[in-house]
DNA sequence: CGCTACTTTGAACCCCATCAAAGCTAGTGG
DNA sequence: CCACTAGCTTTGATGGGGTTCAAAGTAGCG
């Protein structure tokens, strides 16, 4: 039964060493996507909204592409153009720093979407790397808020994403700001629970997309601390742990791990 | 000259020790406040807009509210009505654990906008207290996406604004994840310093409204490193330091600390 | 089967937190 | 006017959590 929570769970596995992939260029599919019918409503862009402007948003359009693993769906730097929606996947957000080193700033899973950042300066502030073989949508901003102009609540919508990518940023300062190893990495094992969970999948059993060193990076830690900390997690019987794949054994016993803090 | 230049870049200090201070009913002034007229209107909401835009700013015909020192603008958990803009003063925001403590999330100034963070679920995720004697714009946020429906110039302003703090909180966990005490401190007075040169005040000199407690809460470190790490600076002949007044000595010097990993 | 990328574990060190105490300043009240 | 208090800052001493360095283990792939 835990098996077959973890086949929902997990596409199958493909391990490509991500520096050996090359960055061929991304085939851009014509098929028009449409909001209304998309399974991911619920948690994408349309969340909130009502039927009629929900339709609104079919009139965008907007092209679908595949990403392959490694490759990157954009680029810090880049010309802001579209807010990407993700489709199926997970992507890493990361900024690089002045002597190569990189700092994960976030990973976006489906219904999530990336791009949010570029629209201060005109740039995209971050890059976004697929971690599996993913699909987005691209949805052109400039659609998008001629759209707006012509319904408040889609306005309200487009805000309000925004707004918890900022709340999200909060607790992940906090979290940055006042938390030790155990405390931090709970946190973010429970919520990549929730998130799954929200999906359709075991919030209990699930294989993490990302390397010791990317969640090293996310949380502040070193990826020596991060295999340590899941070695303690598995110790302490919170979890069962081998590489990737991680088990909730006690769910509560990890939320105390970091309950003690968070308001 | 230096105290001349100080002079311009601090008001008069008053203490007043902050639990001392009864939270007493915020007056609100009835004086509407014009947009096109604000000496603040490139650096506060209208930045970037044109002036017939900015002219349909002025019939928001919002509220003044002058804050005194030690008292809350907004609490955590309140209804979000309202987009702030500081008028003048500097105030902080932060989040309650629920252990007591708090975690400074940022700090404000004169034009810099508050609240941004209730949108997503209409109630205020943190809360914003006034550093010194303050005044600021209460924006009603109904009212102004009203007017945006209006305008697609004003959308973008009001997305370009809550897209620029995603990037502030981008540096800031960038700050928080992969450095160390004395390149956070270089991080923070070198951003002090644009911000106040900005709003034309030195660049070099000023007093710091904040204790280094909640520095420290902000960078992730507590007050006594804080401390420790003015003292090195001034060893290091990169500041003068005294108390909350702080000169910039060797500027360039400063941004070697914290250059070597930023982009 | 060897290579590469990633993970785990050990040992030593160091930066920062913690604990403690003293100094400074402004405000209070005798 | 000055002792006294409260709040904040500075500095010292000590210890610990996490980093760093190092090495071995694992898994998938050519």
């Amino acid at each position: 039964m835990q098996t077959a929570t973890l086949r929902a769970a997990t596409a199958p596995i493909r391990i490509v060493p991500r520096q050996a992939l090359a960055e061929a260029p991304a085939p851009t599919a014509t098929i028009t996507t449409l909001c209304s019918t998309c399974h991911l409503k619920d948690l994408c862009l349309p969340c909130g909204l009502t039927g009629t402007d929900v339709q609104r948003l079919d009139g965008l359009k907007f092209a679908r592409r595949r990403i392959k693993e490694g490759q990157a769906l954009y680029h810090e730097g880049e010309k802001f153009q579209f807010i990407y929606a993700v489709r199926s996947g997970t992507f890493k957000s990361h900024l690089t720093l002045k002597d190569g080193r990189e700092q994960v700033t976030g990973f976006q899973m489906a219904g999530e979407l990336l791009g949010l950042d570029g629209l201060a300066s005109g740039q995209l502030a971050s890059s976004a790397i697929a971690l599996e073989d993913a699909e987005i949508c691209a949805i052109p901003y400039a659609h998008l808020s001629e759209l707006a102009a012509s319904s408040t609540d889609l306005q309200h919508v487009i805000s309000r994403l925004m707004s918890r990518e900022i709340v999200r940023e909060h607790s992940l300062m906090m979290l940055l700001g006042s938390m030790n190893a155990e405390e931090r990495l709970a946190a973010f094992l429970l919520n990549i629970s929730q998130r799954l969970k929200a999906r359709g999948y075991s919030a209990s059993e699930f294989h993490l997309r990302m390397s010791r060193a990317e969640i090293g990076s996310y949380l502040g830690m070193k990826l020596e601390t991060v295999s340590r900390t899941f070695s303690a997690f598995q110790h302490q019987r919170l979890l069962d742990v081998d590489k990737k794949h991680v088990r909730i054994v006690d769910l509560e016993g990890l939320q105390r791990a970091f309950d003690l803090r968070v308001h």
